[in-house]
RNA sequence: CGGGAUGUAGUGUAACGGUUAACAUUCUCGCUUUGGGAGCGAGCGACUCCGGGUUCGAAUCCCGGCAUCCCGACCA
């Protein structure tokens, strides 16, 4: 991709009414759009991140057995009267709309009602469980406040899970395995070793529920962390959990941290709500167990810019930047363009500042953008032998040939 | 949803109740430049959020609305 050609462009200033380091830098890079407060459009660069983000989340449900599928937003009213979460009352987040003839629907901030019900039509035999599906779709939540930038917003990504289990052993076994899916994901975007499984408040059906908390000075929760075995409590249960429930540990430490993901074990509550059973091998009527397992992947992208960024712009790891190599030309049009199609050539995803702008500029959106590998093609670089090499996460840079450059790629 | 603050070119700021709303940046054109947002010159760009009111006169004061941000509450 040149740069002269893509759609977006930087700017040296975030406009005065975003407070939040994600926003400001994200629209300062062109990657999302602010619409109206707590709303934002996600422009060609920050798709590409999210793209790569929501691939990255795929491939873990993929391999725990979770087959993707994709719901409507808009709800009958009727299937969430059935767990009575309908009314305002209620729920005091509902974006509600009307169909012509007046009829009230439901814009969806979650899915278990319409999924259980929908599996009425699919599950009727022991033979048709384990099964889990998700998807990653837009929610709705009508928030008094939004705040954060695009980390809590009223429109927003999120991936769902839900797991369908004949009994509390199969449930356990596959919530276990959501967990590890859960730190594969953590690990893999780069925020691993800052993100805790994190013991919180579990309802009816299982004494805790899990959430993945990252730390950040900009989140919006208080956790406690326990050092020995990495794991943290949440502050909500902190009262009737004041040590670690893994090793009974009470030297924790009190940290901010914002919520990545969490994991719930639902029981039997839908299940009974909408009559959703299974014949077992002697042919009784059983209830499903039930789990949901959430991770937003917008929050997840600004929660990577919260706490990878520097004071220069964005560092986006290797496996979500939206391109690998920025290569900067510096008055060597000829030779910049050759290295440039032979990248493509190798299929490497190259952003291509090609634009006639100073070198101070070209650094300054280099570093904002985020992209691992800066390169330089310029006089000097070439009379030293080759290109420059920089990684973004990195101060120190290296001359390397262009040949053993496009070799090292693969 | 309670409390507070703020709304002025695309962006960031300025302007005592008193000319044609100023400056920087962005953008356009020309020239010069090319290792950290480079320089010179010329231009474009604003019903000062909307609606009322006070006044000879309102960006400025008052009232109402809307929007945005902050604190709190909420967060399935």
């Amino acid at each position: 991709m040149k740069q002269s050609k893509l759609f977006t462009k930087t700017r040296k200033e975030a406009p005065k009414d975003e407070v939040s380091k994600n926003a400001q830098l994200l629209i300062r890079g062109g990657f999302v759009n602010k619409e109206i407060a707590g709303v934002y459009s996600f422009l060609p660069l920050g798709l590409k991140v999210l793209e790569k983000i929501n691939n990255v989340i795929r491939k873990e449900m993929n391999a725990i057995g979770g087959q993707e599928l994709f719901m409507t937003v808009l709800q009958d009213q009727e299937v969430w009267k059935q767990t009575n979460r309908w009314s305002d009352e209620v729920v005091d987040n509902w974006f509600k709309t009307n169909l012509k003839n007046g009829t009230e629907l439901g814009m969806g901030f979650t899915h278990e009602e319409p999924i259980t019900k929908m599996m009425k039509n699919h599950i009727s035999s022991f033979k048709d469980l384990p099964i889990s599906v998700y998807q990653i779709q837009t929610k709705f939540r009508n928030e008094a406040r939004a705040k954060s930038g695009i980390m809590r917003g009223r429109e927003f990504f999120m991936k769902d899970l839900y797991s369908f289990s004949k009994n509390i052993d199969e449930h356990n076994e596959f919530y276990e395995k959501s967990k590890i899916a859960y730190k594969n994901i953590f690990n893999t975007v780069g925020i691993g070793d800052m993100t805790y499984m994190t013991f919180a408040s579990g309802g009816t059906f299982s004494k805790y529920s899990h959430e993945f908390q990252t730390l950040s000075s900009a989140g919006e929760d208080t956790i406690y962390v326990c050092d020995k075995c990495s794991v943290a409590i949440n502050d909500e249960i902190i009262e009737e959990q004041k040590s670690c429930p893994e090793c009974g540990n009470t030297e924790l430490r009190k940290e901010k941290a914002i919520e990545a993901g969490n994991i719930f074990s639902l029981g039997t509550k839908f299940s009974e709500a909408f009559d959703l059973t299974y014949k077992n091998e002697k042919g009784e009527e059983t209830l499903v167990i039930m789990g949901s397992y959430g991770i937003g992947p917008g929050r997840l992208m600004g929660i990577i810019v919260e706490t990878l960024s520097d004071e220069k712009g964005i560092v986006w790891p290797e496996i979500i930047a939206p391109f690998k190599v920025h290569l900067l030309n510096l008055g060597q049009d000829e030779k910049a363009e050759e290295f440039y199609e032979q990248l493509n050539k190798k299929g490497v995803e190259v952003l291509f500042d090609d634009r006639e702008v100073s070198a101070g500029e070209k650094f300054a959106d280099s570093d904002l953008l985020g992209i691992p590998y800066r390169v330089i093609i310029s006089e000097k670089s070439l009379a030293e032998g080759g290109v420059e090499v920089k990684k973004r996460n990195e101060t120190d840079s290296e001359i390397i040939s262009i040949d053993d450059f496009l070799n090292k790629l693969k």
